[in-house]
RNA sequence: CGGGGCGUGGCUCAGCCUGGUAGAGCGUUCGGUUCGGGACCGAAAGGUCGGAGGUUCAAAUCCUCUCGCCCCGACCA
């Protein structure tokens, strides 16, 4: 490819609307445009880099015995009713009409669509079991798209699913998912994580996230500095041991006794005002689920883990009560709320049951309770792990210390059992001539992010570093002066040569200056960067750069083609 | 959806408070000098100041409405 005839407008100064590295860079680099809130248009460089990690996810799901397939991106309601999922998905389903008035929304994802197409084929076991993907423009509502490609409403995403005869069979084809994954965002260049996950609204049994580590991530990852152990932040388990107690055993209990705290709601202000250190402040936060109002008590420094709490009161939904219910409960406006007299259920987190003579809200404006204590002043229905961890808990696996990190979601893999093909009647007849469920899981991929964890990952200063495999071209040549009809023959017999040797490359023939070129050339990221300048070619011989390591060497051009081939393949993780 | 901010040439932004000829840098076009890290000189093109309404002799500037975009929040009392 010639720069002088590629779409690839690339640009000294961010727009002002970019917040990410990964965003601005795009843009910078010509790869993204902006058409609306959270929709872009890919240009060519763009394109090309989807493109690599689109294939590379190919090769690696065929080989793991996926197939492809392309399905609709409008889908019939009649779908989501069945499955139930039209009332359930709310707003983030793009609901369109057709002439008709029929319902119809643009697909946020496929199971639905695709659990369709296998139950009007699959009759069998003989035809079992099956696994499907598509590399597909999926679009969800997002409350806030940001980050640019990051988070954004429109975007493409390998989605995957597979059907099996049982548990067993799911299992394995989940492991086989799993391993295809981590070589997908290995080949990507990526340092990723593949953490345990919550199921969230696609539900299902159990699910792995593949988040790649980067300041940037809206996820949070806990990860065990000696063991393996990596969970998201929502799933991660706290390990109770004895640093959590932090108290004397010997410690007396104290008559509780309540104190004036004018207007200090939050835990921060209320240790400060008396003194307390926050370990010692039992938060109580007031939750309503479909089963009633109850109060949740964890530590001043824990914050409560909303999927923990569920699992844990075993109920479906639940949201933290708002003003006027925490008013109505405790006859106190919110910051002053806490167990002692409250007439609800109080769970507790396993943390809390170790204090003794702390701190809570008294019910009352403007005043808490101090010395408050366990079974002396309040009882406790229900006790558990219902809190977030946080960075420097001990894991729960072994006796090493858990970090917190940001991540990006690239990749997630979920058991899903058998929840769609119960709602969709997805059955198949076993040898004994039985009707049985199809189990399902089902992996998605998000393409685009994919790319743009990539730059957060591989970038400086300068731009771009893209990883080998999924640069847009593995070369590009900068033909320093196109006055200089020696070195214009030489670029264009170097990027002739190594054209017809299969290798990509982009030949900078712009009749612009040097400094121009360099500046482009670091920012687009292209791996190598070939250098024809008089000065070396005087002497038969041009300069190698290795954007990412920015090592230069100086070798004979009749010498280049095996030189980039050598560095090409040295710079490809196997 | 709540709070905040911003819409002025292709891009980044100034001008608005205090109404009176629409600006700069970058980019683009033409001519010349330059040519290994975003050159220099000269000339030029390019804007109904997001849109609608209002106030005024006069509106980018003040007021009202509207659209778009960005940020923060929408679980921690």
């Amino acid at each position: 490819m010639r720069f002088s005839k590629m779409f690839l407008p690339t640009l000294k100064e961010a727009p002002s609307d970019a917040e990410v590295i990964s965003h601005k860079l795009m843009v910078r680099a010509g790869m993204i445009r902006k058409l609306a809130a959270g929709i872009y248009d890919l240009l060519p460089l763009g394109l090309m880099a989807q493109r690599k990690v689109e294939n590379i996810i190919r090769e690696e799901l065929n080989r793991a015995g996926a197939q492809e397939v392309f399905l609709p991106s409008i889908q019939p309601a009649e779908l989501w009713q069945e499955s139930g999922r039209w009332n359930l998905y709310g707003r983030e389903l793009l609901r369109v009409k057709d002439r008709h008035d029929r319902d119809f929304c643009y697909g946020p994802t496929h199971e639905e669509v695709i659990t369709d197409l296998v139950r009007r084929e699959v009759r069998s076991y003989r035809q079992l079991p099956l696994n499907l993907y598509q590399i597909q423009t999926k679009f969800r509502d997002e409350i806030r798209p940001r980050f640019g490609v990051m988070r954004c409403r429109e975007f493409t995403m390998k989605d995957g699913y597979s059907y099996d005869l049982d548990e067993k069979g799911v299992e394995e084809t989940y492991r086989k998912m799993y391993d295809a994954y981590c070589n997908i965002f290995r080949r990507c260049g990526l340092k990723f994580r593949a953490v345990e996950a919550e199921t969230g609204q696609i539900g299902g049994s159990f699910s792995h996230e593949f988040m790649v580590l980067a300041d940037s991530g809206e996820d949070s990852v806990a990860t065990c500095e000696s063991c393996d152990y990596s969970a998201n932040v929502e799933k991660a388990e706290v390990r109770q041991d004895a640093r959590c107690k932090m108290q004397d055993a010997r410690e007396e209990l104290k008559p509780m006794e309540v104190v004036s705290t004018p207007d200090k709601k939050s835990v921060d202000e209320v240790s400060e005002f008396l003194k307390v250190e926050k370990e010692r402040i039992v938060k109580t936060l007031i939750f309503e689920t479909e089963n009633g109002i109850v109060a949740a008590l964890v530590r001043g420094d824990h914050d409560v883990n909303e999927a923990k709490l569920k699992k844990l009161l075993k109920c479906d939904v639940i949201n933290l009560a708002g003003e006027k219910v925490v008013e109505d409960v405790t006859s106190a406006p919110s910051g002053f709320a806490g167990p002692v007299g409250l007439n609800l259920k109080i769970v507790a987190d396993n943390s809390v049951m170790g204090i003794k003579n702390f701190v809570t809200g008294a019910n009352l404006k403007d005043a808490h309770r101090v010395n408050v204590n366990i079974n002396t002043d309040f009882k406790i229905d229900l006790s558990g792990d219902i809190r977030m961890v946080k960075d420097g808990d001990l894991c729960s696996r072994c006796n090493g210390t858990l970090r917190v990190y940001k991540g990006i979601e690239v990749g997630h893999v979920f058991k899903l059992g058998t929840k769609y093909s119960e709602s969709l009647k997805a059955t198949y007849l076993d040898e004994n001539g039985k009707e049985k469920l199809i189990v399902m899981g089902c992996y998605g991929i998000g393409v685009g992010r994919t790319v743009a964890a990539s730059i957060e990952q591989n970038h400086d200063d300068n731009g771009i570093i893209w990883p080998m495999p999924i640069a847009p071209f593995q070369a590009i040549v900068l033909s320093l002066n196109m006055k200089n009809t020696d070195v214009v023959h030489t670029s264009e017999n170097i990027y002739q040569t190594l054209t017809d040797s299969g290798i990509e490359v982009l030949v900078d023939d712009r009749d612009e200056r040097p400094g121009i070129k360099f500046k482009d050339a670091d920012l687009i990221g292209i791996p190598i960067q070939i250098i024809i300048g008089e000065k070396n070619l005087k002497e038969g011989k041009a300069e190698i750069k290795i954007r990412k390591s920015n090592k230069r060497i100086i070798v004979p051009v009749s010498d280049m083609e095996k030189q980039v081939r050598g560095l090409i393949k040295e710079l490809t993780p196997a």
